[in-house]
DNA sequence: CTTATATGAGACAAATCTGTATCATGCGAA
DNA sequence: TTCGCATGATACAGATTTGTCTCATATAAG
């Protein structure tokens, strides 16, 4: 019953419209959370019509957005080798596949808080909390000092992340040592000896 | 030619009717910068009309909130010990004054880049030098490592007042150690030994 | 008390954005 | 070629916001 191989594995649908909108939708928001829909249609080479036929209102698209979020960022660090790494190697391979991903874990941290009830809400809780489980690994391991509050080592791993990717964006400091140096400053910070 | 002193002399303004505009805009604008002006007004417990008879535009008022972030920023920075000081302790006192500050500071980070042609917008550029003249400080000072791009030590110092701001008001952490912790984070980063 | 001024409430127009609906077109499939 | 369907363009109504204006009122100064 295979009588249409070949259709099934051309690429199916004709044009991506739906994946132009939300890649541009990301990166439109991420330079302004409030920009028109009609923005969004114009940066993804789409009609405006069109972009409703996709997403029935506002909510859906941005729901929509940060579910690839979240897919994206958990796909980068599904794909961290977690077996015989010591926490650090772990935390530098975090900001390695995070930075890049910049604009969605940006877009993730500043919408997914405010629907804190929905799946996504649930999502975004369910990431902090596994930064916050690799922090308590770090504190067993030793790597963490004691005296430091899991939930200050969890946001200092979110601002060096932004920070990471915003001095990419800006040409501030290579792409290849952004992760390097958001690393180091968690472990060692910015002061000489190390 | 003094027949009026004791009108001199007392407050002059009978409501203090701008400064509250000012004041609640802030804290509004801190929590959802796309507020309403009528929100605004109605936070300062003003009518609508009022906000409007001191500010004649949106713009005029987010320009007030600016001059007035800036010199409180300015003058929470020189209220600051110089002399006799080393630059560490120099770096702890200009987080313990800023983290406070930080609805302002925020508020400053956000809206100033937008405006770089306008006065407000090189007074942001005057205090990002002048942190950047802190850094060269401890570069040379030997505090800062050599290897630490400027650019990077400049935006981690931002981040560390952002996120001190934010552990405190979500309760994360306890006013008191919020800038010493930046302070230390900074230096020294999150691992143990330091 | 009288007057001036700031204020609050509300009406109003203009602009923008959202969401829906309609119509013609172009591209792919049969 | 012919049909079906996604698209683009456009018009439209409703909501929200901005900015202006008017009018009545309360309060402080004279």
């Amino acid at each position: 019953m295979q009588p249409r191989d070949s259709q099934a594995l051309s690429p199916p649908r004709r044009r991506p419209s739906r994946a132009a909108i939300v890649d541009a939708a990301i990166g439109v928001l991420a330079g302004n959370p409030d920009a028109s829909l009609a923005t969004i249609a114009e940066a993804a080479g789409v009609g405006r019509a069109t972009l409703y036929r996709h997403f029935p209102g506002r909510s859906d698209l941005i729901d929509a957005i940060s579910r690839q979020a979240i897919e994206e960022t958990d796909a980068a660090v599904r794909k961290i080798r977690w077996d015989n790494t010591s926490s650090s190697e772990f935390l530098l391979a975090v900001f390695e596949a995070m930075v890049p991903l910049g604009d969605r874990y940006h877009f993730l941290m500043a919408t997914a808080p405010a629907v804190a009830g929905s799946e996504v809400g649930e999502a975004y809780a369910r990431q902090l909390r596994e930064v916050e489980e690799m922090m308590q690994w770090m504190r067993r391991d030793g790597t963490l000092a004691p005296d430091v509050p899991i939930d200050w080592a969890v946001l200092i791993v979110d601002s060096l992340i932004y920070a990471a990717w915003s001095a990419v964006r800006d040409g501030s400091v290579a792409p290849r040592h952004a992760a390097a140096l958001a690393c180091r400053t968690f472990l060692s910070g910015l002061s000489r000896v190390g």
